[in-house]
DNA sequence: CGGTAGTTTGAACAAGGTCAATTGAGGTGG
DNA sequence: CCACCTCAATTGACCTTGTTCAAACTACCG
């Protein structure tokens, strides 16, 4: 249960203390990337378009509601959350971005960022700065057919998780949040037995609709039912066949 | 409370039954019908590329869940439900496509559709193959670019929707639907202070994740309230501004 | 060591779901 | 044209689920 030893990558400041590092070919932006040749040595891409490892502690905002749209973000380590701040006040939270996935697609329509992105824990990113593209020189079709599919994905992702979300009861969508954390991190070729949940049971709450009380009942239920183990910020999934059937609506 | 009387427009085969259609300016795929240059009788785009006014009737399906992905479609008169049935059995309502609505580009991403698309009632639509868009010589960029922009804004109406769908109260979520109805009527030019609420209770239901029941109590009690009037599937705004304040989270 | 914020747990309460009976509308066939 | 059938919509009674309010507890941070 202790920390498992990092992966020592080949970045000049050492790894990211507290979270894996995606691979670049399990990331998301790994198509555009491609398109880039940005790992050859000749790749040309002007400086600046596709800015890689920006580290960020716990609590820094990525961007901020309201931002001029200027990049779409690939999370490489760490973890973050998006939340939207309503005319009342209140937040919400409207999802969490785990290592290899994109943050910021939601504004490529728009001049603007919709909501606000901040760091969970220490994490890193890659930033691709959408509107030097063109510098690149490269085929603007095919960056855009790559955008295409990663909105397209997107899209697809988010009606999946309405009609879900809100046709579940408060037990079927936090077990459901649960696999769906351990199998986005499986997908990125990370840990996904155990991992850091590292967001508090008020996001969690905000982003399935649930008062965070009933998130943290439910949680104390799976675990006397050995289908989680519970233990500080750390979730281990004991049972996940039964949590699947949980899920289940 | 009687029946108000329907604006009969100029369409060469009669106006649509129970319906008006949308003009092409005010329609979602204008955008791209307006690289093509469709209106111009020299446009030259290919035969069987954009296909105007395909009329359905009541019930009958656009496409069906699992079709290969061929084209995405602009509602141009009537309104649809698009749904997917869930391995239990049991359907989902995802949404529902008012005139000037696109239909479809969640597929964009995929080889297939994820839900099925079927009309509300007597429909027309045009439909772009979007396979054959290389096919008009057109900048593909510049088309590739309307549709980045179509599905950004599906994204960030998706998140939108998600995060006040799952956080709002029956009465809210309902209010807002019938506000939401109205403007996106209005945003394509369409009445919008009395329209078809042409879906069951039970599809408004499913789409709002709320009982069948709890949808005609809630309508029944904005109607006794004065903020609503009913008549078969004739709803009236009367107090939109109330509706606002209630709806509001 | 104390203060603060997040978490856990309990008890009362409210919202919405479920079940069931009734009404109403549209469609069909005599 | 009317009787009948079917299915959607409405309404009521009851019950489950999750929220709210409140209190105790725990980790984390000076």
């Amino acid at each position: 249960m202790g920390n498992v030893p990092l992966h020592h990558g080949s970045a000049p400041a050492g790894p990211l203390p507290g979270g894996l590092e995606v691979a670049c070919q399990a990331c998301g932006l790994d198509p555009i990337c491609s398109v880039l040749d940005y790992a050859a040595e000749d790749s040309r891409v002007p400086e600046g378009v596709l800015i890689r490892r920006r580290p960020l502690l716990r609590g820094a905002v990525l961007f901020s509601q309201g931002d001029p749209f200027q990049s779409i973000f690939a999370v490489k380590s760490g973890a973050f959350k998006l939340y939207g701040t309503q005319p009342g006040g209140q937040q919400r939270v409207i999802g969490f971005h785990l290592p290899g996935e994109l943050i910021g697609v939601e504004a490529m329509s728009g001049d603007c960022y919709p909501c606000t992105a901040r760091a969970l824990e220490k994490s890193s990113v890659c930033e691709l700065r959408v509107h030097r593209l063109p510098e690149t020189g490269r085929s603007l079709e095919t960056i855009q057919r790559s955008i295409i599919n990663l909105l397209g994905n997107e899209v697809a992702f988010s009606h999946e998780l309405i009609s879900s979300l809100i046709h579940q009861s408060a037990e079927q969508r936090i077990s459901g949040f649960l696999l769906s954390l351990s199998n986005r991190l499986q997908r990125r070729g990370l840990p996904n037995e155990e991992f850091n949940l590292s967001m508090s049971r008020s996001d969690i709450g905000s982003y399935l609709g649930l008062a965070s009380e009933t998130v943290s009942r439910i949680l104390s239920k799976l675990q006397q039912a050995r289908l989680i183990l519970l233990h500080r910020k750390r979730a281990r999934l004991l049972d996940r066949p039964a949590l699947e059937h949980l899920s289940r609506s």
